[in-house]
DNA sequence: TGTATTATATAGATAATCTACATATATAGG
DNA sequence: CCTATATATGTAGATTATCTATATAATACA
């Protein structure tokens, strides 16, 4: 699989993946390679840095939860602000992948 | 619209203008940029050192035809090599595309 | 004649991913 | 008990694909 593809569009799905329910880390890399039947294999080196980003963005929101005696982990919650965001990338997704597939249709229903 | 999205899918969308009919660059351009209602304005900086790798490859070939008068222009033409990366680069396209969509869908349907 | 469009090309900047490394806790097996 | 694996988070540096900016030159039009 060409990693190239995914460019872009991580940001959108760990955003949706929140909409959904709160979430550490660790649990949206494998709940993505789940959904995807490991299409998606987000690296920690990948999922980390992107997510301090999104948290200095404002669009999601950190806080410590440690289950009883074990260690906390830290969960994510969507914003306001992030949830504005996500409805931003789904609508330019819908739009991306309506224009790729009008090109790999061709020129027959065009031309 | 956020650009990274077009990351990884560009090759794919030339070879299958060129699987179409050959072409040369400027015109790949505005074919792009007319099917895909100018969801994809690939810059000339994007477009025709990408062309050169491509070639390299031999997924494409060049050859110059000037008609009457006018200057050449570099057309390019899909090689056998090529024709079968893209049929590689569609089938990682609608994996990927899949994968997405069932993210986006949720776990409404899995959880 | 000069300006915009067509046409190809390169150099350097930016952004998003990757690999590799670092750290620490929890769990399972020998 | 010790060790290896899985869980969990993090940073640094490399890679890659895009972009912007710049350069060149021919054609079309005013």
């Amino acid at each position: 699989m060409d990693k190239a593809l995914l460019s872009g569009s991580t940001a959108m799905l760990l955003l949706k993946l929140l909409e959904e329910q709160d979430m550490y880390g660790y649990q949206m890399i494998e709940t993505l390679a789940q959904r995807s039947d490991h299409t998606f294999d987000l690296k920690a080196g990948t999922l980390y840095p992107l997510l301090h980003t999104l948290e200095e963005r404002g669009d999601i929101e950190a806080y410590l939860e440690g289950q009883g005696g074990t260690r906390p982990r830290r969960y994510y919650r969507l914003t306001p602000v992030g949830r504005g965001r996500l409805q931003e990338k789904e609508q330019e997704w819908r739009q991306y992948v309506t224009a790729v597939e009008r090109v790999l249709k061709g020129g027959e229903c065009l031309a």
